[in-house]
DNA sequence: CATCATTGTCGACGCGCGTCGACGAATTAT
DNA sequence: ATAATTCGTCGACGCGCGTCGACAATGATG
């Protein structure tokens, strides 16, 4: 463990200079730079990030935020994500730690931000009207939300277009000849622009909420015909519980796309591969929509604290076909 | 961010009498312990870690080192492993953190040990003879492996009892009437001791090396009567892989468990639960295996690093008969 | 009663790095 | 030529906390 100290005697200059050559922050000759960067290397010299974090350094490091991110149904969803995070903050030239906090506990993050340990966190399952994100306002620490929430004030965040994808789901079963659909939900009511949008393009929509799991899925398969007769078409939110749905679908004698036409929006084109048959979605790249948030994320830090300026960025993804929605029959 | 200067001018003490308030290093008067502790709690003070770090305190946190975690096939394993850790660990009443890698970069490691911000890492993925094991002896870091791998001396591990898991998982087949059996493996061979395992039970075991995924096992079933025709049971160390094969094996003619028994060794129980037919497997309690694995980390780190002691702790797990395996027709 | 260990508290120092002010030297403007 | 600027470097200080040595007050021991 060589200090600056070390550095600065090998190399034959004060201490300070040492510093200069790491930051850049004032003009250094080409030659001692030279010398400096040989006595680094020589010594294998690496700055400590604590004293720097202590003495007000900047930290080159973003914090991801997340509260049972690993064990809901979703974690493929999530492992694209996290992985996404990981690159863009890694060729942006910083460091990424993932912070497991229990539920919203204030003192989890003020010890890796008020210590100056992290330049910046990323929010990744936020809730209705998330109190991490008032606190995060509140104590100005510079943070990109991956998703979105309504909190009354604007924030960075990046997240789907959900009322572009959703359009593209109905009006792709519309002009199939669809106007009774079905919407997977779990928990949650059909989303307003949905309705909006369906109303627009004169469909009935009826929400059918199930457990997120393929258990879930196959659940619904198994009451499908009885209980939906009249549903020709579906627009899927959930990821694991579509699997199940449509890898059991025939055992009930249920055909698809032959007596149900199926879109999900919210797969991953490797869950929307797996499955048979496959399942026709809207595009989502999470890994890439990940990837772009940990970038916005340490631009938003390098813009510094006194940048009121908040970005937005809303990720669509167009039709893609693979059979599980065709033309009403 | 009040300091300890502030908690010590409130409480009318010198700054040393609040840390040793804190750390309990000296005996402090019950009169000062409570005025001190009110004026922190009126400031409400919270110790800087960078500056506890670079002061030499000892760092109460732990360090999950990850590399592609997340987008693995077993990432539902995976997710129980992190949750458990990140648990234990908790209630031993130290944080954690999770540091994903891109590779063996040793440089990441520094960071956060020679910075004396971590105390310990915890080593999930293992290889064999994985570098990061010498590197963290090398460097005298707390350590504990949540696995095994063959590096040639001693260290903390916490791992499956394999040979006890696969030892049941063969002798029930047998008893069963199962002689020849198949091995799902990916890339790599059966392991030693099951091939001595089934010498001594007299049992033909055929490795059957395919891709971890859903689809690799469904690719497997397609083929299964015709390629395997000898073969009555499996044990099958893969976890998504025997999901796509149970789920699909019927789809192709082969009726589990009539036409073949099967045992999984590596799947977790909501894993085994979600298939038709379910999963009979050898039972496996990665959350609270990691849990335990977390606990063992503290315990080292507050061992202190003149403690040579290592510990071991192998865990394994009852038969849990779901039906899918099944006396020989 | 004198001596010694113990208890409770304080002041000072150091951990390693970021950064500010100063200052001589080299360059440019007047 | 002199004054004003820029360049390159140095020393000093501070960030907040852990801990060592000192010391007064108290209790135990001979």
């Amino acid at each position: 463990m060589p200090t600056r100290a070390d550095v600065a005697k090998l190399a034959g200059v004060s201490e300070s200079t040492v510093s200069y050559v790491l930051s850049g922050k004032r003009p250094i000759s080409e030659a001692t730079k030279k010398r400096v960067q040989a006595a680094i290397d020589q010594a294998g010299y690496k700055s400590n990030y604590a004293a720097a974090a202590l003495a007000g350094g900047a930290p080159r490091m973003v914090t991801m935020m997340i509260s049972n991110l690993f064990t809901t149904p979703s974690s493929r969803i999530n492992g694209a994500l996290v992985d996404g995070i990981v690159d863009g903050v890694r060729e942006a030239g910083f460091h990424s730690v993932i912070w497991p906090v229990s539920n919203d506990d204030d003192a989890d993050v003020n010890l890796l931000i008020k210590s100056n340990f992290s330049g910046g966190v990323i929010l990744m399952n936020v809730k209705e009207n998330d109190q991490r994100v008032h606190l995060l306002n509140r104590e100005r620490v510079p943070f990109v939300v991956l998703g979105r929430t309504d909190v009354g004030f604007k924030y960075n965040y990046v997240d789907r277009d959900f009322e572009n994808v959703d359009r593209i789901a109905l009006s792709k079963l519309k002009e199939l000849g669809h106007t009774h659909i079905g919407v997977l939900v779990s928990d949650t009511p059909i989303p307003q622009h949905l309705m909006t949008e369906a109303s627009q393009l004169k469909m009935k929509l009826k929400a059918i909420d199930i457990p997120n799991s393929e258990a879930g899925g196959e659940e619904l398969a198994s009451i499908f015909k009885k209980e939906y007769r009249s549903i020709t078409g579906i627009v899927s939110l959930l990821d694991a519980a579509t699997i199940g749905f449509v890898n059991s679908a025939k055992e009930f004698g249920l055909s698809i796309p032959k007596d149900l036409s199926i879109i999900g929006v919210n797969m991953l084109e490797s869950q929307a591969e797996s499955t048979h048959p496959t399942i026709s979605t809207v595009a989502f790249d999470a890994y890439e929509m990940a990837k772009s948030c940990g970038k916005m994320m340490v631009e938003s830090i390098e813009a510094g604290k006194n940048n009121k300026k908040k970005r937005t960025e809303l990720w669509v993804g167009d039709f893609v076909d693979r059979g599980s929605a065709t033309h009403i029959q």
